[in-house]
DNA sequence: CTTGGAAAGTCAACAAGACTGACATAACCT
DNA sequence: AGGTTATGTCAGTCTTGTTGACTTTCCAAG
């Protein structure tokens, strides 16, 4: 590798952190805890009939009230026919609300009914309850270290939705 | 919540990164950044005809080498049905041997073959280098904290797999 | 003012990968 | 011999992703 050279310069003491084997441990890390994370909402989830789709756009809807669906497929990732079926059934259900866009009527603003918001703090009270349980046994420093590792893991386009540059019309 | 009652006590500033905003952004960090750490590997495997469900058995096969089928079952947490779709591919297709066990015979015990190893390296440098990337622009702190906190999110069942506390036969 | 392109959203059909349930085979163990 | 375990397989379903084709709406150039 490349970099092995601009490396050997500095102790190697200080770069053990970056060793292939630490590098796996990351990688399998990510794998379970992802896992962990997924858990609880997904057991509440398969109860009802949705999946974690569902779970995705409710959470996004809850965080930025009014957002297009446009938006809402950029932060998501996913295609607008993939995410128009999740919707579909959400608003049928009577848990989203869909307003036909004020100044552009092409639009749809999404907003969450209150039994979708019910819904909303079931599930991310669930996922926050374990979220809080790891930050609390792995400390404030640990939990600094964790958000700029995951913050340096994403793309930078998907920086921009997690720091909150939401720029949608009202 | 009955905890909020248990956590007055105790200084309000202590305890800011526990609060319901930073949860929420947790979760938000995790969800973007698997996205940056699947994205990678998905786009070599989609060029062949495989998905992320080859990658996970390539990449447990590879961190031990002779695991048994129902091991590998129990690490990735998915049905007999679903692995054995994608075992039976990558057999198929020479990545994956499996020999019947010298001590019980019903067992088959899974490695890798040249070409599986190969895939393996291509999919897990990809992987490697994004973490990489994270972990040196985070630094050692930081990493420290993100393993604390990903160890601390897992389920106890998970993490014995990820100590490497793997309980197979030879 | 009209018309043609672009943008937002919807419908239909398909594929990957998870699931369940039932069953087959071989090997182990008491 | 009979019960259990490890693995493989067939069939069917569900979620969630994909692409392609379509409608409605907006906007801007002629």
């Amino acid at each position: 590798m490349a970099e092995s050279l601009s490396m050997s310069r500095q102790s190697s003491e200080a770069l053990l952190y970056l060793t292939d084997e630490q590098l796996r441990q990351g990688i399998e890390a990510m794998f379970f805890a992802y896992r962990g994370f997924t858990d609880d909402p997904d057991r509440i989830l398969s109860g009802l009939s949705y999946g974690r789709a569902h779970h995705r756009a409710i959470h996004f809807i809850n965080c930025a009230p009014g957002t297009t669906v446009n938006n809402l497929l950029s932060i998501l990732g996913v295609t607008k026919q993939s995410l128009n079926r999740v919707l579909r059934t959400l608003v049928h259900d009577g848990l989203v609300e869909a307003r036909i866009g004020q100044k552009d009527r092409r639009e749809r603003h999404l907003f969450l009914t209150d039994e979708g918001a019910q819904l909303e703090h079931r599930l991310s009270g669930a996922q926050r309850a374990r979220m809080r349980a790891a930050f609390r046994q792995a400390g404030p420093e640990a939990v600094a270290g964790f958000r700029t590792v995951l913050e340096a893991m994403m793309d930078d386009t998907l920086l921009r939705h997690y720091k909150g540059l939401r720029d949608y019309p009202t």
